[in-house]
DNA sequence: GCAACAATGATAACAGTGTCAACATTGAAA
DNA sequence: TTTCAATGTTGACACTGTTATCATTGTTGC
């Protein structure tokens, strides 16, 4: 229990990471800092660096906290409901109201959003679980016969479709209307689903 | 001619806002700063703030900028194209484009998002003519008797997919794919278009 | 059990940043 | 021409990311 009275924190990385997240919820932008991190966790700057190289990795990391609680949202929200269209939609509204309720976390995960490698060229980068969750999904709801090409442009823009709405909402330039934004999602699985709308 | 003499610079907001946007071209993070700016336009770091009340206000006006010339190219693209479908896709590919011709300055421009006032609380918010020129040419594709709703959704999809379509691709999350991004925007342009496909 | 060592912490310092206060120079109005 | 506002500069402050150096702790071989 009476942790912190030792001179080794013993689990240093793992608070920085949640003191991270922490802040990042109380906070508009996305702009947070090393010593920030440091001073909040109760502990030196310079301690951070045996744990990152830099603040660009401790930042990283935090966005890839930040994808595991993407991902979760989703396979919560998918698993909740049966259907396949009805997965879609859960997933693609998931996306954006997580976007919307950890606006500074999300921001930084665009800033941070894991790289594709170049030897993967001309297939889909093999990006995220949650954006392969994604576009599974919205795979699986072509016909059966449908060209890999075909796969490749509807998984590209149900993609672009939930980041952009999750984007354009946090502008500011779409209104954050919950309805709106599950009914653009809904309609664009519709146009490639054939079960009826949930 | 002989410019930069004189104690006075002449339009030196004019000159930040150029060598910013010049500095933004040649780097690959979106990470500009003020000092940055002031030095290479060859004057003090706080002469800036004769001109812009901070540093917040300089990016601001770089973000400005940039929406500037992202119209341009839009109506540039747009002028080019007669039938309606057409200017929708060409619209929606230029917006692509020029982000992934412009990383940077795009960047600062989503983190500057002119965010829209709370007394358009419903209707879609005014944003940049940018944006309005998109929605614009997207809405008229539906048909004649569509709903207000309907409109409003398929103006949001569109703002939606052009913009995810840009972050993913600057993400790395899309491989940068001229072909592949063409499509994406025009079969969505030819869901609601009744036109053939240019 | 203990010495040696690696892991992990703290301090001090450096360059760089945004910003403010005070001062200098200029163009325009009286 | 004098006066004044506009526009530039220098100096300083607090803050940041980062490095070098030192301090403390847990662990491992004898």
């Amino acid at each position: 229990m009476a942790r912190k009275q030792t001179y080794h924190h013993g689990d240093l990385r793992s608070a920085l990471i949640d003191t991270g997240l922490s802040l990042l919820e109380a906070k508009a932008g996305s702009d947070i800092g090393l010593r920030e991190v440091a001073r909040e966790t109760g502990v030196s700057a310079t301690a951070v660096y045996r744990h990152f190289p830099d603040k660009d990795a401790l930042l990283s990391a935090l966005a890839h906290a930040g994808y595991e609680k993407l991902f979760d949202a989703q396979e919560a929200a998918a698993t909740a409901k049966s259907g396949r269209g009805q997965s879609f939609r859960a997933i693609g509204q998931a996306y954006v109201h997580f976007a919307v309720a950890n606006p500074a976390l999300f921001g930084l995960m665009t800033s941070y959003m894991p790289k594709a490698h170049d030897d993967e060229a001309l297939a889909l980068s093999a990006a995220s679980r949650s954006g392969v969750s994604l576009r599974e999904n919205i795979a699986s709801l072509l016909p059966k016969g449908s060209s890999k090409r075909a796969q490749d442009i509807v998984a590209i823009q149900a993609m672009a479709l939930v980041h952009g709405l999750a984007q354009l909402v946090l502008g500011g330039q779409i209104p954050n209307d919950p309805d709106l934004i599950n009914d653009a999602v809904n309609q664009f699985g519709n146009w490639h689903g054939t079960e009826d709308q949930g």
